[in-house]
RNA sequence: GUGGGCGUAGCUCAGUCGGUUAGAGCGCCAGGUUGUGGCCCUGGAGGUCGCGGGUUCAAGUCCCGUCGCUCACCCCA
């Protein structure tokens, strides 16, 4: 017989598994719920055209699609973006702006798995439609931020690099890149880091740049910080503009506590071609994972999508990279399980007292596992231990004559008897939530 | 699609020059005298050595093929 397994790219939750997602899940909502934010869904399954109108057929290949029963051409959703932009788009009339929705969506997409990328994850997205003040960047990032150190990480583990397509595209064009050969540059920017710079250059020569436009690219992607943005770019009227907004922008990071986190990187691009503004993402310190997370200003997306004129931004968080990194720091939640009550029975009528016993302790609230079979204590005192067992109810023959349970604290050993008929409500009032 | 690495117990792995009944640790189950967990000791279950073929007296080990996994590239949430 043929063993069957799942399919490459995608995960088998184990319990402890499911404990890292769940914590993860959870980390990501309390903090959208904290900046105000309201939870929504769509399908998982969408009509091909919702992707390929955005991004253009060859985006197919990528894509788990394929045609349904009725003979719809359909995928599997990569990303919540255009589902989102029609969502709002369909009722942007009627919503109070600006929008704040965030959701938790599991994406597909058909492609080898490889190191913090699988062919199934879970993303957070987040996003803000209906305002164009930098405030609402600021905001954006310091969401995102804010869940890094809901997590545990700091700003020595974890780092935003912030870039702004705008001034890019201004230093870019003062350097001579005509308007029709920014995307491609936008591009070769985007491997700078992970192709050598003499193929990079012949790559920006092959699309007709002059030497001095070339140089002009590499020394503005390496500036590091406003402060040499300013000195090198800031006479030139259209990037002097963007470097006033993105002053603004790290204005309002400082005042909303995370300024710490934030490098100003225009190497930073984004592969996506919607971005119209300020682009962000955030890596580990080390750079040794994958972005944990990418977003940005999307103004145009909800016209494309839509037919509606809204500013939008928003982020995509991954769950691959970021639990590879809290792994790494040793900040997902320890595995093990936990229980209020183990019932542990002894003797004939051991048994049915046990199932009684259980049911009114689970009656009152409490999560209670009884033993099954008829073995010595020790051995269900170490089925309660390993189950995580906050108390041990013991019912042998003694307890059962007596009408009175021991009670063990598995965390001290200490035992003490209680009548069977306040059993329940004991231990509730001892170990309930309250 | 391209290239590298790796396939031995549920997990992590060892296995010498090809040699007889394939091992360890962890985990699981049980025992260590009558009803008490965590530590310790002992025992047990659990393997088609990925699969197929070849060489050989003899293959986990060498050769060929194949499948799978994995990392990277391409691309990118």
């Amino acid at each position: 017989m043929v063993e069957l397994k799942g399919l490459p790219g995608f995960r088998d939750f184990y319990p402890e598994e499911l404990a890292a997602r769940s914590f993860l899940l959870g980390v990501w909502k309390e903090v959208a719920r904290r900046y105000g934010f309201e939870e929504y869904d769509g399908p998982p399954l969408e009509p091909l055209e919702l992707y390929t109108r955005k991004s253009g057929d060859e985006i197919v290949q990528q894509l788990y699609e394929f045609e349904d029963k009725g003979g719809r051409r359909v995928a599997l959703r990569p990303e919540m973006t255009p589902t989102l932009a029609r969502m709002v788009g369909a009722r942007a009339p009627a919503l109070r702006k600006p929008v704040r929705w965030f959701s938790t969506p599991q994406l597909f997409r058909y492609e080898r798995k490889q190191r913090g990328r699988l062919r199934e994850h879970f993303q957070l997205n987040l996003d803000i439609l209906g305002e164009v003040d930098v405030l609402a960047d600021a905001e954006l990032l310091a969401a995102a931020l804010d869940i890094m150190r809901a997590t545990g990480l700091d700003a020595t583990q974890v780092r935003a690099r912030v870039s702004d397509r705008r001034v890019l595209a201004a230093i870019f064009r003062h350097v001579g890149v005509a308007e029709e050969t920014l995307e491609p540059v936008y591009g070769v920017v985007d491997k700078l880091e992970r192709e050598p710079r003499e193929r990079l250059e012949a790559q920006l020569k092959n699309l007709g740049l002059e030497p001095q436009t070339i140089a002009g690219i590499f020394e503005a992607t390496q500036l590091r910080g406003i402060e040499e943005l300013e000195a090198r770019f800031g006479g030139v009227p259209s990037v002097s503009e963007g470097i006033a907004e993105l002053s603004k922008y790290l204005e309002h990071l400082e005042d909303l506590g995370v300024r710490e986190f934030v490098d100003i990187d225009l190497s930073v691009v984004r592969g996506l071609a919607y971005y119209t503004g300020i682009v962000f993402e955030l890596w580990d310190a080390q750079r040794k994972l994958r972005a944990i997370c990418g977003g940005g200003r999307y103004d145009e997306l909800l016209q494309l999508i839509a037919g509606v004129d809204m500013p939008a931004l928003g982020f995509g968080m991954g769950d691959v990279v970021l639990s590879e990194l809290l792994r790494d720091h040793g900040l997902l939640p320890k595995p093990g399980r936990s229980l209020d009550c183990f019932v542990a029975w002894l003797g004939a009528d051991g048994q049915r007292h046990a199932l009684r016993a259980t049911q009114a302790l689970r009656s009152a609230g409490l999560s209670v596992i009884f033993e099954f079979r008829d073995r010595r204590l020790a051995n269900q005192l170490k089925s309660a231990d390993q189950l995580g067992a906050r108390r041990a109810v013991i019912l042998g023959p003694k307890e059962v004559e007596e009408k009175q349970a021991r009670v063990r604290d598995m965390s001290t050993g200490a035992e003490r008897v209680v009548r069977f008929d306040e059993l329940a409500a004991t231990l509730a009032a001892e170990l309930g939530d309250g």
